[in-house]
DNA sequence: CTTTTGTGCTAACGATTGTTAGCGTAATTT
DNA sequence: AAATTACGCTAACAATCGTTAGCACAAAAG
């Protein structure tokens, strides 16, 4: 067939998980295959494991990659002396922003990390689970400083984020709103939701 | 190996379904083998075809199961003279109601859906479109009788439908406050989140 | 009791899966 | 120009997949 081309400065491994995050988001992990995604790269499917491991590394680079990113933005929000509304804002904004901008990657790590192999998979829920934690924290703080309704915060969190994947049927949909006009919807519902 | 117990009055391809569903949602679809159904219920991969015609029947059954209840609630909501956060909030109870007590197959139904072979894969999706849709319009009559903040209908929906199927979290979580509790706080937050 | 139907089994099929071995050649480095 | 590395290919592997054929026996119907 040919070379697998790569522009700027990403490597060839690079542009092998690209496509596989678009696979895996179209098709699922499972059954999406390394024949496939050899295909779309534009290699023999033997050849792509002159780049990567396995199929699952793919997975967990992925994954880790969003998990990482999330991980990041919490502790900058953490720092930040603002509000409790601002702190959820400003997540829900980077979230948002995530779900619009890096779609495939997202959605991939959102719905196909039950797939990971261990020891990643338990690392990958344990970043989870810390990651909804602090986010529930700084829920019960607003409750606590009366900005927010006495609600339950694990409740709160649970529907914050599962909202935010819904972005993916916005992505499906054929007549669009923009991504900015999503975003503003979808704070003023949310955040309103909490308010007091 | 033996028979496939049945109780009350439900046929063996019942218990297949249930078990199915059980699998499907554990593994996904993709990932769950015909084998290992086989095994949950007792018997050889084989007999199952007794039953059954094809593994792809299992997951229409289940799809359009729960995607028939969804409409014939709609119906029932659409009929009644209330307003439009009443019929929103009865909609929501019920879909909450659900995903806490029909678990498994609504979770299928919900993130399994895209492995439906056709014509089921185009039906399900027209009767999904047609759903939102309907939703979307109860939300936009509430916009214009000024009872619900002027937000888009469609995003509105999408919030709605995804936070609810984030019911599959608390399902996962250790500690679950209880189901009546957890419906209230959705409640709460949701429709607070659209009130005017 | 005899016949028919329902339900299970074993064995096997063709297809597809992820992955490895071994080899040739293009690109890069010395 | 020579040596080395990077990257592609074909062929093949063992495992697993959904499903079918053919047969045995138990349950239900006549």
């Amino acid at each position: 067939m040919g070379r697998i081309k790569t522009e700027n400065n990403s490597s060839r491994k690079d542009v092998i998980i690209k496509s596989a995050a678009h696979l895996f988001r179209e098709k699922g992990y499972k059954a999406a295959s390394m024949r496939e995604l050899a295909e779309v790269v534009g290699v023999e499917a033997a050849s792509l494991y002159n780049h990567i491991r396995s199929k699952s590394e793919l997975l967990h680079l992925i994954c880790f990659d969003v998990a990482n990113r999330y991980t990041v933005m919490m502790d900058e929000v953490e720092a930040e002396k603002n509000s409790s509304l601002q702190k959820i804002e400003k997540l829900l904004r980077f979230l948002i922003g995530g779900m619009i901008n890096n779609f495939e990657e997202v959605y991939v790590s959102d719905r196909e990390w039950k797939y990971l192999a261990e020891p990643y998979l338990s690392n990958f829920q344990a970043q989870r689970r810390a990651y909804r934690k602090r986010f529930a924290n700084i829920i019960e703080d607003g409750i606590k400083k009366k900005e927010i309704k006495k609600i339950d915060a694990t409740t709160a969190v649970l529907i914050m984020l599962h909202a935010i994947s819904g972005i993916e049927s916005w992505h499906r949909s054929k007549q669009k709103i923009n991504g900015k006009e999503l975003e503003e919807n979808m704070i003023t519902i949310l955040v309103g939701g909490l308010k007091k």
